[in-house]
DNA sequence: TGACATTATACTTTTAAGGGTATATAATAT
DNA sequence: ATATTATATACCCTTAAAAGTATAATGTCA
């Protein structure tokens, strides 16, 4: 799944609005808005920022072969 | 495991030098030395770019909790 | 449907990411 | 040891990410 549409979806079971969210999380309401929209160019600090508030975090992980 | 590090092991196992991994993967030379180093703010997009040409992807993952 | 809450879009500024390339440093091999 | 190859650092420029806030659009529910 999409990050961006991941965040979206474990912010909303926090049951924090965008404004209170960005706030409790440190970042700016601007950015957790754009991720959200599934912002591709997004900075990978930030990212990591919000999923740490969120007790989530990214792997890498090797592609399924087609 | 830090995404750069383990960008830098990948990229070794395919045998190509970070000039010629840039020249294929189709990204900076200057991005995929910073990434390999570490930094934390770069852009999403890139890493992406990198990790798909390596064949691998990021995923959202819980946190282990302790 | 209308009031209220939430999210999306728009405007603007500051800061730094990404880029190529040149040079220095480090690693590898003969 | 020294030649060769690879990686790290430095210089400089262009572009856009991140930021707050105001306003428009959308969603929610009584």
């Amino acid at each position: 799944m999409i990050i961006g549409e991941k965040v979206k979806q474990l912010r909303r079971k926090t049951n924090l609005t965008q404004v209170e969210f960005a706030r409790r999380a440190g970042i700016g309401l601007r950015f957790i808005r754009k991720l959200e929209q599934k912002k591709p160019t997004v900075r990978l600090d930030k990212v990591n920022q919000v999923l740490d508030f969120l007790g989530y975090h990214l792997e890498v992980i090797k592609n399924e072969r087609k």
